[in-house]
DNA sequence: GCGACAATTATGTATAGACATTATTGCGAA
DNA sequence: TTCGCAATAATGTCTATACATAATTGTCGC
């Protein structure tokens, strides 16, 4: 038995529903039945249901029974990968050159209250610049940081090995380059770019926030929703 | 006994882990330490253990033991919904204006070789437009849109309530308008838009593909990453 | 010393049974 | 009719046990 008894009644429902064979709001057999069906306890088969329960495709209902969910938003899985590794795989050579630095103490938003360390550079590749970033990081939950050589690797790369975080807000959105980024970025002022603005926190405690403006012809994310969840 | 006990073996690790009790890679106690500290049966620790596994958050590896895993590349959820739903949720008016419909044999791409219902139209928010739309959508896959009234909703939503898909990927960058697209837009040419170009299939059956231009001041994308997978 | 093989130890999966929980259903009383 | 309560049928959780599987560890032979 290669496949898993539990995993193959997980991918047998699984399919009836993404095949439309159990539509949306229609009822599943009774977990009874089921064992009835593939010959094994009821153990099993809950625990089949309870993995497509946390994968959003059935809802169980006490008394009622086992429903195929019916389709909410669309959420699809955004890879956001390290820039300096996502420069390297397309081939071209990376570098990062800081031009700011200094710790103050923020006044608003995320990190409202805290002393932090204010991060400004630009991200090259292959020589041209691919992206501005203006970060500020908290010396509260990341102490480390102020000893870090930030010259030598990106702070977003610094902050990705050293620093665990559970909880993170992405905005997306486009906008036109303002004189001074059109300026760092040897654009034309009002140049379409796409700016990603990013707040990371582990737990309650705020950590990081960044806003990366970028080249609109050098950058693009991709996002994909599959029956794997990713891919 | 409100949360049950599974759970609450469940929620002591991710708090170890969270707070960096139990720093990464470092090794949990055994399956046999975890029953004697809670005083339940192993079953109930496998299970725990087993949603911790399925949310990233360990590794277990036979003989060895279980680990708290490395941070590794940045997932994140990103939410899609409906764009007549997302307007409405702002509360303003929105508005679908059809401005081609032809049924066409594609060249090219995802529905090369197919017989394809070719769309166009503009999404309005408060009378203002908001983006356009280029779509083609397979008649071999939906066959139902040739009899659709698209004037009245848009075909992205007609398509979400009507056509379940499995699979899908997503383009976003910025660029600038063309004359063409800025003229529909009301914009100047070479403006900032977001750009998002969508493929979608059902199992391997292509179903449609659309390129959304986003006026840059009216449109953003958010994406969460968070504990809970999504929130 | 060093490689191959066996023993050990840990997780992976499954069964069978028990009791808890809870929403629905139906019946009886006001 | 309608309100409320009890019976019921379904899922939720847990125990105890068994065997499978796989990687590390130790040992034996060379």
């Amino acid at each position: 038995m290669t496949v898993p008894l539990g995993e193959s009644i997980r991918q047998s429902f699984e399919r009836r529903i993404l095949s439309g064979e159990l539509a949306p709001g229609s009822r599943l057999p009774t977990e009874q039945e089921i064992m009835a069906e593939f010959g094994c306890s009821r153990m099993t088969v809950s625990k089949a249901l309870s993995a497509l329960t946390t994968a959003g495709l059935i809802e169980r209902r006490k008394r009622a029974g086992t429903f195929v969910v019916r389709p909410r938003v669309h959420a699809m899985v955004l890879e956001v990968p390290d820039l300096a590794a996502q420069v390297a795989a397309r081939g071209q050579a990376y570098r990062f050159r800081l031009h700011r630095r200094n710790e103050e103490m923020v006044q608003d938003g995320h990190l409202a209250g805290q002393r932090a360390l204010h991060l400004g550079g630009t991200h090259f590749a292959d020589g041209e610049p691919l992206a501005i970033e203006d970060r500020l990081v908290s010396l509260a939950a990341v102490p480390a940081i102020a000893d870090a050589d930030l010259a030598a690797e990106s702070p977003g790369t610094w902050l990705l090995h050293h620093v665990p975080w559970t909880e993170a807000d992405t905005r997306i959105f486009a906008t036109g380059a303002n004189p001074a980024e059109a300026e760092a970025l040897g654009l034309n002022p009002g140049a379409p770019c796409l700016c990603i603005e990013r707040r990371t926190w582990r737990g309650d405690e705020p950590i990081t926030t960044v806003r990366q403006l970028f080249v609109a012809s050098g950058y693009e994310l991709v996002a994909h929703f599959g029956p794997g969840g990713a891919s």
